[in-house]
DNA sequence: TAATAAACATACATTCGTGAATGTAAACTC
DNA sequence: GAGTTTACATTCACGAATGTATGTTTATTA
């Protein structure tokens, strides 16, 4: 049994996916080895190092399956009307945190690279992708920040910068920390309060912009 | 050259421990031999074998040098009077981001924390010390949200568990997202309008409490 | 339908890190 | 100041995981 069709192909890919996402996640990527990802899957080493150069690049493909979803939806709301820039930009949170509190896969994805992973050298891929994520995501929202206080919906004043970071921050340890409970509260349920107390700080005492020095 | 005197001794396993924490940032905790240890601290892993058990255990040891600073200053903060429990919490989260504002070692320990650490089974010690770290902290904060609420400062309904919940997200996503980027921002000077702007918004539009089912 | 290449399985060599075992010299105790 | 223990250094043997090389069978292609 080798040479498979296309479709058996992609579908072996697919469940060396799988695998991998759940065995990272119970065993952390480092401490993880191939023959436990390919006895999951229900092949041998020799699949993985025919679809994947080493483990790095089967992370990768994994980080990549699982952030999908999340990009699809900054990328979804970036085509979004902006008379309301704030509702824009609460939507946008309130999506995120509901792609996470529905779905299992996007749960593991993130509870693997919040806490079961190290983010080093051999890593460098996936961290520059990361990066330049993150920084996409944070200047589209500013982006919606300044349009807010040009609406009138935020204090003139109001350092967006600070707030693009503080919403970052807010949003990445409620992800970070629901994961590790997922039970300890309803996330779905809890999502649109807690965003909306976030901004409405934002509105009522937004970090301030400094007069420059000089 | 063997056997030292009792303060070379100390001295030999505090160079361990700041010896391991480097590596541990450079490296990420999974992926140091204890020979790269050794070498940093000038010694051999004889000595690491002898001060500690195994990695894990000196994983441990650098968690605790690490997070020391951090639960005195929740263990100072709970005797602190309690006319203004919501200066209280400020104050909380205000030393808290001061701390590794200030301090090198403690960035690198949240580093490692954050991103060069895989919380997996080995590591149930430390998994186990940080769940009761946070829940001691959580209910001490919700304790002092339960007294603003007493207070008039929040409003009546507000859902104390998840103000605690949030500001505890919040805080901690400033810290993970930061120490990616120390240079991204002051955050000495940047903490207290972070903070202030959560507490704002807390007494704004907090999470309110459901009408229990049933 | 013959040839080629895909999609793995199998077998192998090698490296790497650990933990334990042992050596040892100096500090401490009495 | 002799014995004991400390605080390491050194050496060794072992397993474990990786990457590669090769085998094998079947889908695909011309």
């Amino acid at each position: 049994m080798v040479k498979k069709t296309r479709e058996a192909t992609r579908a072996t890919r697919e469940s060396l996916l799988a695998a991998a996402l759940q065995v990272f996640r119970e065993r952390g990527v480092a401490h993880t080895r191939l023959s436990d990802v390919a006895e999951r899957a229900g092949v041998t080493r020799g699949a993985i190092y025919w679809h994947f150069k080493d483990k790095a690049e089967l992370f990768q493909a994994v980080c990549e399956r699982g952030t999908m979803p999340v990009e699809a939806i900054l990328a979804e709301a970036s085509q979004s009307a902006l008379r309301d820039p704030l509702a824009t930009v609460s939507q946008l949170a309130l999506m995120a945190l509901t792609q996470l509190a529905q779905h299992a896969d996007t749960q593991a994805m993130f509870d693997v690279i919040f806490h079961k992973c190290e983010f080093t050298a051999e890593l460098a891929q996936v961290v520059a992708k990361n990066d330049a994520d993150r920084a996409a995501c944070l200047s589209q929202v500013q982006r919606l920040f300044d349009q807010a206080v040009a609406c009138g919906q935020l204090p003139d004043d109001t350092d967006t910068f600070l707030a693009t970071h503080g919403l970052h921050a807010y949003m990445v340890g409620l992800m970070h920390e629901w994961v590790l409970n997922p039970q300890s509260y309803d996330l779905a349920a809890c999502s649109e309060p807690l965003i909306d107390c976030y901004l409405a700080g934002l509105a009522a005492c937004p970090p301030r912009c400094r007069p420059q020095p000089g």
